[in-house]
DNA sequence: GTCTATAACACGATAGAC
DNA sequence: GTCTATCGTGTTATAGAC
């Protein structure tokens, strides 16, 4: 927010949508709203993107490809799935929250059904098949209680979008402090051992990379 | 499903415009599209509501009226917090997932903000109050884990609309059930005794009121 | 890269016959 | 209570000047 008076139009623009989609949903913002607040005429919105649904589009792309890389990182990794959940929550919870755009819309299952947003369906299904993996670890490890795998995966789903949803309209303060509460929440629902979750935690943070700075994107 | 072939137009556009808003939004949704779906044209729809609005209105009475009552009564009722929170998120998720509508956008922050839908607002408002007032109780007398009060009231919402929102694509076999798993998860964690999840589920059981039947919407 | 002007269409809602 | 016909408006997107 402090020196965001001169960025290129383009990025403008999808600051600018992402508040509104948070705000009105996609539906309810037409592309008169995002000209407006972008500050440009409404035809000119289409020198940027194609159509309308590829501002969203490129949102759903800014969300979903550092979460499937984080995702399938954690799956992948050697060690303690417990920690590894933690740790992946953490990042891409503090990553979201630390991000230019408000994503509140984009991983809405409305937008996942129309084939305009066919990608954004793909990248999603990947996050999700890397969760499971990841909870079967610790399941089959017995970090975890013997939970439904897909009832398990949901209830994550569940919590962390709706923290971004919330995230809207909360004032999140330290986002990483909010994401580390988030991602403890989700492992006291999982763990085995609930009082195990303080361990957890400490050898997840000591862990952590460091945080990557504001993310800018790339491609429509 | 059964019988419901024969039902009044204003109970079958109520119906339909469930299942619509619920696989495409609000705004994703036309009148002409419910009229359709109903059996009827687009403008017979006006003689049973006099706006698009208040066939969203007429949804979130349905979902909210029943969810205050149980919610104040569960805040007013005596004993044990944990057993009254289980047993209000049993018998109100349950009733959401017996009912003949699906409730996926009634409560939706968009809607909330829009002057049209005040009405579910404080509705709304009500059911978060008297939540608020459970979880303060059972952080006071020691049941619950001393968390914050705005933090657990927004995980217990986000799970429970979490679960609204899959239960249109996933198939919940027995509501019931599924209702019990989300309380158990919800009191797994606000518990200071995580393990003490089994005796707070027996005894919130135990003492369930019988489940009541089909309703019917009244007034829009 | 932004503008004005406008096409082409979908929207919610009304009028009035039956 | 449902219909056909239609109004007025707002929508996404295009054409073409600057």
């Amino acid at each position: 927010m402090t020196t965001s008076h001169r960025l290129p139009t383009r990025e403008r623009i999808l600051r600018s949508a992402s508040h509104l989609f948070a705000a009105r949903g996609y539906y309810g913002t037409s592309t008169r709203d995002i000209a407006e607040s972008t500050g440009i005429r409404q035809p000119s919105l289409f020198h940027h993107f194609a159509t309308k649904d590829r501002i969203m589009a490129a949102l759903q792309r800014a969300d979903l490809e550092p979460c499937v890389a984080r995702a399938e990182q954690a799956a992948r990794e050697a060690g303690s799935p417990a920690v590894r959940l933690h740790r992946y929550v953490v990042e891409d919870v503090g990553r979201m929250l630390d991000a230019p755009y408000v994503f509140v819309t984009t991983r809405v299952p409305t937008m996942m059904d129309d084939p305009q947003f066919l990608d954004a369906r793909e990248l999603l299904g990947r996050v999700q098949t890397a969760q499971m993996s990841l909870i079967a670890a610790g399941i089959s490890e017995g970090e975890f209680r013997d939970l439904d795998l897909d009832f398990a995966n949901r209830a994550i789903g569940w919590i962390i979008n709706g923290l971004i949803l919330d995230s809207y309209r909360m004032e999140v303060v330290v986002p990483r402090l909010m994401a580390t509460q988030v991602a403890d929440l989700i492992l006291r629902m999982l763990l085995a051992d609930p009082e195990g979750v303080n361990a957890v935690r400490d050898e997840s943070l000591a862990g952590a990379t460091s945080r990557d700075g504001e993310q800018i994107i790339s491609d429509g």
